[in-house]
DNA sequence: CATACATATCGAAAATTGTCAATATGGTTT
DNA sequence: AAACCATATTGACAATTTTCGATATGTATG
C-alpha cells in the first residue's frame, strides 16, 4: 500500500496541533464521548468537533456513534500504520554518494 | 524527558507538508547538499530554505555546513525519538472507563 | 580586494488552518 | 409531535503557514 506525500501529510496533520495533541492525551486511558473531551479543552464545541474530525480522517482515531453520543478512542490499526510510515519514510537506504565537490 | 504538547507538534510539523514528505524522500538515499535538492524540488532557493529550518527545528533532519555549502541528512536519534513520542502518544492505558451512560 | 557563488534572512502577499456564533441534523424523551 | 439534547455544519474572521522577490551573510576564487 503505497501512500502519497499528501495522504502523508493527513496522517500526520493530526499531531500539529496543540489541542489535538492533548486530546490524545484524554484518550490515552480509554474511549471517551465527545461531552467529556469538551469539558476538559478549552474551546468550543464546533472547535472541538472540527478536531476530532482532522483525526478521525487521519486514521489514529475512531469515531463510534451510540444514541446521540459519539465516542472517540486511539485506533490501534491506525497508530501502527502511522508508526510504519513514519519509520519508512526517515528509513535511510544507504547508497548514494552525494553531492557537490 | 517530558515534551510540552508545543514541542510534540513541533517535531510532526515535518510531516505536514507535501514537500517536506518528499525532501524525506530525496535524503532517503543519504546525505544531499541544499543545491542537489533544490534542482529536485519545484520551488525558490528562499522556500527550501524555510523548510530546511522546520525540519532541523523539528530534529528530524541534520544540518551540515561545508564551506559553502550545506548538508542535510535524515536524524537517525531524531526520528526514533519521533517513533518514540508517536508511539507513547498513542498508547492506551487501560483502564478509564467512560462516560455518559 | 573584488567578484562569484551558496545559503540564510527579511518583508509582503497568498494560501491554509483554527476559531467561534449561529444554525442544522439526528436521536431521545415527555 | 413537541421540546430537548448532543454533535455536525456553515460562514465569517483571526491566526498561522507557505511562498517568493529582494537582499544580507559568509565562503571561495581570480
Amino acid at each position: 500500500m503505497e501512500l502519497t506525500n499528501k495522504q502523508i501529510t493527513v496522517i500526520f496533520k493530526a499531531l500539529c496541533d496543540e489541542n489535538r495533541v492533548q486530546i490524545f492525551r484524554l484518550l490515552q486511558n480509554g474511549e471517551k464521548c465527545a461531552c467529556k473531551l469538551l469539558e476538559a479543552m478549552q474551546c468550543t464545541q464546533p472547535t472541538l468537533s472540527h478536531h476530532m474530525k482532522i483525526l478521525c480522517d487521519s486514521g489514529l482515531v475512531n469515531g463510534r456513534k451510540e444514541g446521540k453520543w459519539m465516542y472517540y478512542s486511539i485506533s490501534a490499526e491506525g497508530t501502527e500504520a502511522a508508526v510504519n510510515v513514519l519509520r519508512e519514510l526517515t528509513k535511510v537506504s544507504e547508497s548514494g554518494e552525494c553531492c557537490c565537490t
